[in-house]
DNA sequence: GCACCCGCTTGACAGCGTTAAGTGAACCTC
DNA sequence: GAGGTTCACTTAACGCTGTCAAGCGGGTGC
């Protein structure tokens, strides 16, 4: 083995216990997100989970926020692929429907991010660990929504007065978004009954995109 | 005057004295909730604002979060004066949609009390500065939209499948109040053009009710 | 063998919500 | 009018938070 070889392997090997640290950080920063939520977990309390200082994980994340985001990111990627799935679907009318419900599993079966992700004013622009602006993740499932609204659009299946896609799509997010949002607050409130939000979701998405479509004939 | 007259006397005026502090608590604890927002703002910056310590407020208000609800509970009044106002209309679809308009003025005219209000997870039952369980102050708007769309159900004018009044209410108050959340969460993302929430919520109720009545003829 | 690197620790800082103890002026009783 | 009580408010502190400057120590490079 040449001095060089030991050294780029040596090196490699540090940079892989650095990057497994940093991992070992995340994941005790995601459970303890998930079960105590983001903000009554204390940078003390990851760091403790895993046998480090507080100090040590200010040498992979520069800040609290740095790790959130990072975590956030990967959140949005998901989300990014459970509407990627839907994709290959023709009808934009019922790529929408399943849109809209393939966002609401993601929300209830992943509550503390969709808590971050969508219910939590994020700083704009948004910075990495590096310090390095980064461009709004949640910029692929809009944008996906978006062409969807406006396929539909093109193909003129929306009443004409409907031509406006930013509109539409956040007429069709907005709604989903507050029934599952309105449930993440509310559900504990004994004065109201509140019924499946999947359920509702359903009703609304069947109830707005009926009063959204062109009378046929 | 008798004794006992002056007894009063400077009993009434302590108590108001008393009264007029507490009231300087709220008002500071209101402007910098406003201004500040309800979780950057310390109960040290309140006291500061009116000339005390800390330390005083705790004379007044069992805890932060007791100040906290006393406005909140005041916001709710006022949400609750809002719908009152739209009681008279006869028509229970019309009602309905005057409603949302109404809500969408009032969220978007007090950002901040709105976040609080429907924003966040507030913990049930509430409990006053006194420490007694306080009757949850958003019921009396709820229960007014769930009679509103109960009136619609027997009035035969929805589809027929939509016969469920916390469902419908919950479709409702979700897609409205989904429209408005995204827009103060993410109103500041450069990647997305926000269409004005008012006109979105407006095409919303549209939708959504056109989509919910009974195909006439 | 010596010096450097760097992941991590030690010890601290300022700020937070909150509380126990104390202060002092207004009040009531005699 | 003197003595005791009440009570709105202050002083000083506690334990907690996120964060940082400085230092340690084992592996690496020459």
């Amino acid at each position: 083995m040449t001095t060089s070889a030991i050294r780029t392997a040596s090196l490699a090997r540090r940079e892989r216990q650095k990057a497994e640290t940093r991992q070992a950080i995340l994941d005790a920063a995601r459970e303890l997100f998930v079960v105590d939520g983001v903000e009554a977990t204390t940078m003390r309390a990851i760091a403790a989970k895993i046998g480090y200082t507080p100090t040590a994980i200010y040498h992979h994340f520069r800040d609290k926020d740095a790790l959130i985001v990072e975590l956030c990111m990967a959140d949005f990627s998901s989300l990014g692929q459970a509407m990627y799935k839907i994709g290959r679907i023709e009808d934009p009318i019922e790529r929408l429907r399943r849109m809209g419900l393939a966002y609401t599993d993601f929300a209830l079966d992943n509550p503390s991010q969709y808590r971050f992700m969508f219910m939590t004013a994020l700083k704009h622009p948004l910075v990495d660990s590096a310090g390095n602006v980064v461009t709004a993740p949640d910029a692929d499932a809009y944008e996906f929504l978006l062409q969807t609204v406006t396929e539909g659009i093109e193909k003129g299946v929306y009443r004409p007065e409907l031509n406006d896609p930013p509109e539409l799509a956040q007429m069709f997010w907005g709604g989903i978004h507050g029934v599952i949002s309105l449930w993440f607050t509310h559900c504990g409130d004994p004065h109201i009954v509140f019924r499946d939000p999947r359920e509702t979701v359903r009703t609304m998405c069947d109830a707005v995109i009926r009063g959204s479509l062109r009378n046929v004939g």
